[in-house]
DNA sequence: CTTATTCTTGACTAAAATAGTCGGGAATAC
DNA sequence: GTATTCCCGACTATTTTAGTCAAGAATAAG
């Protein structure tokens, strides 16, 4: 799991698309002038994310892109993953072949957290996001999500 | 928040201290050779580390590194921003002049998942990651810490 | 006190990733 | 038919990352 900016692009894109999509597609012209990333870059992020079949598209006059599913059903990881490959961390390739030294314990302990990173933002989808879900939102229930953290 | 690999070099590094760091200071030559980073690099990140309080240091022979806390205190969110210098994400610097278009909003909902992931990883600490609270750890009370997540 | 070890600092360089450009093409609504 | 929009590949510039090098200061140990 790597964060970047790209990876701030693509959620701010689709973000976006969910903010501004309703029946009709939404153009990458609009995007790019909404959030100022250059038109042929998102062409770029769009590829990969419909590749991924999160967005569907259409051509012509009208066109655009629209979500392929529900923004509720659209989460962060995915949006990530799709434009973001992910590096290969360890140097022994999973292959343990490491025995000397601690190298492989401190990449294991590495890649537990980077998965732990991961679920976390597959659980937060397009849909929570804009409902003010995140951090000072909803003060009833889901404020106060990360005190529920049992993890220490 | 940014995660890159110069922050998983950062926490690798600091989990090698945590863990091969007991009475006495661990050298960055012992790091980099277990932990295939070359040396000079160490040294850029642990000035950063050191300037933020998070490592002290000995010269000398026998010198090296120390944590400046126990690993239980010292938390993944802090190593990350000791080295990894976050970027601005809005291009109205939170000055509220974007009065058109959505570029505002995108941008909050962007710093908010932001902010939590960086919460996220205030609370999991070099102890925790040790101590095998990872993914798959203690089976018992700890494992499917994500799954008490109430975000949805 | 000398020496080897280790941190400390700054400037520099190489490599890789990121961000952006350009030009042409295909589909399609009007 | 024509303007609009996605689609695709190649190319370039910029920034970040990673690594190198060289000189210096502190200090433990002989």
């Amino acid at each position: 799991m790597k964060l970047t900016t790209r990876g701030r692009y693509a959620v701010t894109a689709m973000l976006d698309l969910a903010i501004n999509g309703g029946k009709r597609p939404v153009s990458l012209a609009d995007i790019s002038g909404r959030q100022e990333i250059s038109l042929s870059y998102l062409e770029q992020l769009f590829a990969k994310l419909r590749r991924e079949e999160l967005v569907t598209s259409a051509r012509g006059p009208g066109g655009g892109y629209r979500l392929a599913r529900s923004g509720a059903e659209i989460f962060v990881a995915e949006i990530i993953d799709a434009v973001d490959e992910s590096v290969d961390v360890t140097n022994c390739q999973g292959k343990g072949n490491c025995h000397h030294g601690e190298t492989c314990l401190t990449h294991h302990l590495w890649e537990d957290l980077s998965g732990q990173i991961h679920d976390f933002l597959s659980q937060i989808s397009l849909g929570d996001l804009m409902e003010g879900r995140g951090r000072r939102g909803k003060t009833h229930q889901s404020d106060g999500v990360l005190q529920t953290l049992s993890l220490r």
